[in-house]
This record gives structure tokens, sequence and C-alpha cells, in this order.
DNA sequence: CTAAGTGTACTATGAATGTTAGTACAGTTA
DNA sequence: TAACTGTACTAACATTCATAGTACACTTAG
């Protein structure tokens, strides 16, 4: 399972719950699929069912997962969660954009930075990216 | 000063050491400009001087102060701190782009979604922002 | 019904970390 | 010399994370 990582300093309990949101945003997990019991995946990990359970309360909270008492927890429905977890990103982003300006970073060297960076990394982003808020534009500015 | 912030939970040196990164990386403390005592410090920030020392110490490591025994800390100059945090902030970004992508959040919508924050805030971002790999392409899309 | 599996709620303990407090010492400078 | 600087300790306390153990309620397979 890889779900947790010991050499990470992050408190277990927060790997758990990590691991277990991106396998339900990415749809490895499915609706109404079982979740392992507490006591299973504390030995399985080598850790505390008290661990697991501190992990699992808080997917419940965050509205990941439900429980029925006496036969386990279960994940939901990602759909809603799916459109939070693009906003999160989506602000992150725009915030690292504005990180960069506060130190100077211009915007045109940020976008040659990242393009470099796509083309490095690519085949899977594939072609064709653009941010433009205007193609052609002598325009608004 | 406004240094910390004690409704985050981060730790206060953290908080010290953080603000100071970002002052010097922005300019607002110059090169050779003396940083405030330890004690000094400490006792604005109603915290203790070995909190402060842990923040400095740390900020020294990391190359941002030098200290003169006796004297006090100065600030470094800050050209190849920008340099770092520059890459920093793109690695941080194109780490968001790959995190959307894994949750099947397509580039498009996430320039898409860009644009519009971009519409929203700016002015200062302005004009005529492009991110194009590849502008002139009827292709994939 | 019983047994074995589920979640949940406690208490207690230990380790690590962050913070405060106090003391001491060494270097610099007016 | 006096008043600053940084630095290095030790001690104590609170909080957090994790472990351990126990107990109880619910569900389901037998």
């Amino acid at each position: 399972m890889n779900l947790i990582d010991y050499h990470d300093s992050r408190p277990i309990y927060e790997q758990i719950v990590e691991n277990f949101k991106l396998q339900i945003l990415k749809g490895i997990l499915r609706a109404d699929e079982q979740m392992p019991s507490v006591r299973s995946l504390a030995i399985e990990l080598s850790t505390n069912p008290n661990t697991v359970q501190k992990a699992y309360a808080e997917l419940e909270r965050q509205g990941y997962i439900y429980t029925i008492k006496g036969r386990g927890n279960f994940v939901k429905g990602n759909t809603s969660m799916i459109d939070n977890k693009k906003r999160e990103i989506i602000d992150a982003i725009v915030e690292l954009f504005r990180e960069a300006e506060d130190i100077g970073f211009s915007l045109e060297e940020i976008l040659d930075e990242i393009k470099n960076e796509f083309k490095k990394l690519d085949k899977s982003i594939g072609a064709g990216v653009s941010l433009g808020v205007d193609e052609n534009r002598g325009g608004k500015a």
C-alpha cells in the first residue's frame, strides 16, 4: 500500500489522510467501496489502531468517507470533493504567482520558466498550451 | 512590525524566519543592514530571546544573514537567494500542475481558471500573458 | 444466540518539540 | 568601565503525536 513514509516528518495520521484523499480523488477508490478496518490497516502499517482511527475521523470530517457503526468505513462520492480540490489548486497557483511578483519575478520570466519545465517533462502535458489572456493583443493594456 | 501571528499554528521561530526571508528577498532589508538584536526583538514580539536566537541561527544557516559576535546580525546580499527562491516557486507551480492532472483536471481547465483569477485580480499582472507552448496550433484541442 | 468482526470512547504513558526562564560568558564599543 | 552585542547552557512546562490497553455498542456469519 505504501501509505506512509517514515522519512516524512509529518504525523502518520496526516499522511494516511492525504493518501486516501488522493486515492479517492483519483477514483482509485470508488464510491461506497469499503475502507480497510482500523485494526487491519493498523497492522498493515505497523502502527496503532488509534492512529488510523484519528485519520479516518478526519477523512469523515472532511467528507471523504462515511461510517456505519459495526460495519465499517466507506468511500463517499467524490464529485464535490474534486471541485473543492480544483479550487484549492487554483488558489495555490495564483498565490505562488503573487509571491513571485512580490520578489520582482516578472510574469514573463515565470511563464518562460514554466514553459521550459513543460518542455523538459512533457509528453503528458502535450501540446498547444496557452495561458493567453489575450493572444492577439495590442489591446487591453 | 507584525512579524508573527498568534493565530498561526506554526512555531514562532519559524514565522520569524519566514518573515525576514521575505523582507530580504523583497529588498526591504538591504545588504549589510543590521538586524534587531535578539533581546530587543524578543521584547518587541513579547517572546523570548531564545526563540529569536533560534530564528536567527536558522536564517544564518540558510545564508540570509551573517553574524559578528559582539556587534550583531546583518543582512547578506540577496542575489543568489532570489534565484533559489525563484526555483522554489517554479517547482511548486509545476508540482501543482501535475497534482491537478492526477485528479483529471485538464490543462485547459486549469489555464481557464487561472485566466479567470487573473481577470478578477489584475491590473498588476496586466496584459498579454501567454504560456503558449504553441500559439498557432490548430491542432490538438 | 454466539463469535468474530466492525467503530468508538476512554485513560495512561512516553517521546519529541516549542517556548519560557534564568544564568553565564565572550566580544565590541562609547 | 558600562552597556551593548551574540552564544551556550540547564531546567521546567505545555502541547502534540503515538502507543498501549480496556471497554462497550453494533453488525453479520455461523
